[in-house]
DNA sequence: AGCGGGACTACAGAAACTATAGCACCCGCG
DNA sequence: CGCGGGTGCTATAGTTTCTGTAGTCCCGCT
């Protein structure tokens, strides 16, 4: 019930999405009768509709008693990136995996995630329990670097660079490894390097799910 | 007048710090009222402390009409992480230095700030437009990566790993470049290495000064 | 002696929010 | 066909926050 379970009403969507923008423009949330205007509905249709909303896990909603600005907010899933699990790491499947943390950055939310650096596997550069920002789009410029896994193979990071003839050439970091060049189709590309925090950083900032 | 530029009186002090905490812990600013009630000063006597707060320089308050909330916000400086100049940069002065940027990163304010990679002299891991994230700290643990500047040059990411006989090793990350020993007193050590964000998240995360 | 910071009292009005109740329409489902 | 859910309205009454303005007091500093 804490992540959102059920489906929105077209109306319920209406609120919610409007509910993000106001987040995402102005840093804070509406005021419940301005939001009611905007919308061109009436305050109680509107709290019918937040307190929906509550119900289904979409955002926080309490009512502070008579007179008081109620709590409004919306959950970390909304506004922060979640951190998906460990690399290396088993195949995990974005749309199923459930969030340990998040890492509140508006400005990501969405289009990307987090992994936690479990071995020290990694270069020199990527400590183990270091968190790996990753962005939930295609490789756009060649040399890239990208959570990737092979086959059945945990994920891992590579410098990926695509090859003439549908292959993909796969390069770790550390020399001490090889270089890998694979058909496109058995590679699967989880997410584009964005960035990475140490852990004692991470801790700082990760909002428990 | 942006950034906080008068020196604060005492209940002004107080009245400040408690927003600040109020922001950590729950993310949000009080209400006015229920700060009142806290501080043990009359609602009208809080409003005159942050009209003078605000014409200091240290939030934004704006009054929005009869019976509307007033707009309350602490401005970037007080909640984000600055970003002060660039690396490799000259010697920059963190006292001095006015920021650039801030990222919205309540965790770390106050304890870090970034600087922005100009030229690709790093090692291929950072590229130029890259924001590194620096914790303002003494090196803890010998090979933690740190911002470094030897005499008069510009300012580096090393390695930095203490030496007996008051000696400090600087290694690169890029083997290609030397890795030097020097005198513990003519390293200034301007930050530990906390993460970092590819040009286009931090850019999506960055909010002007 | 004057000034600024700090703090209080008082009052009237605007707007937001709570709480509750009732009415109406449409739609899908059993 | 009835029922429930979603949507939306009207209405009333009460609480609280916030605005705006005005006046009083004390204290420390210049």
């Amino acid at each position: 019930m804490a992540a959102p379970d059920r489906p929105l009403t077209p109306t319920q969507e209406r609120v919610y999405s409007r509910l993000l923008e106001h987040q995402r423009r102005t840093g804070r949330l509406p005021e419940l009768s301005d939001l009611a205007r905007s919308l061109g509905i009436h305050y109680v249709s509107l709290r019918q509709h937040l307190e929906a909303l509550r119900k289904k896990g979409y955002l926080e909603f309490e009512s502070r008693g008579r007179g008081r600005s109620p709590y409004l907010a919306l959950p970390p899933h909304a506004t922060g990136v979640p951190v998906l699990g460990d690399i290396p790491a088993g195949p995990f499947d974005a749309a199923v995996a459930h969030p340990e943390a998040f890492l509140p950055m508006p400005g990501l939310a969405g289009a990307s995630f987090a992994l936690r650096v479990r071995g020290d596997s990694m270069a020199d550069l990527i400590q183990p329990g270091d968190v790996v920002l990753l962005a939930r789009r295609p490789l756009s410029r060649d040399g890239e670097i990208c959570a990737v896994r092979v086959g059945e193979e945990d994920a891992t990071l590579k410098y990926v660079r695509r090859l003439p003839g549908g292959r993909v050439e796969l390069r770790p970091h550390n020399p001490a490894y090889d270089t890998l060049t694979v058909p496109a189709d058995e590679v699967s590309l989880d997410g584009v390097y964005l960035g990475l925090l140490r852990g004692d950083a991470a801790d700082a900032l990760l909002e428990p799910a």
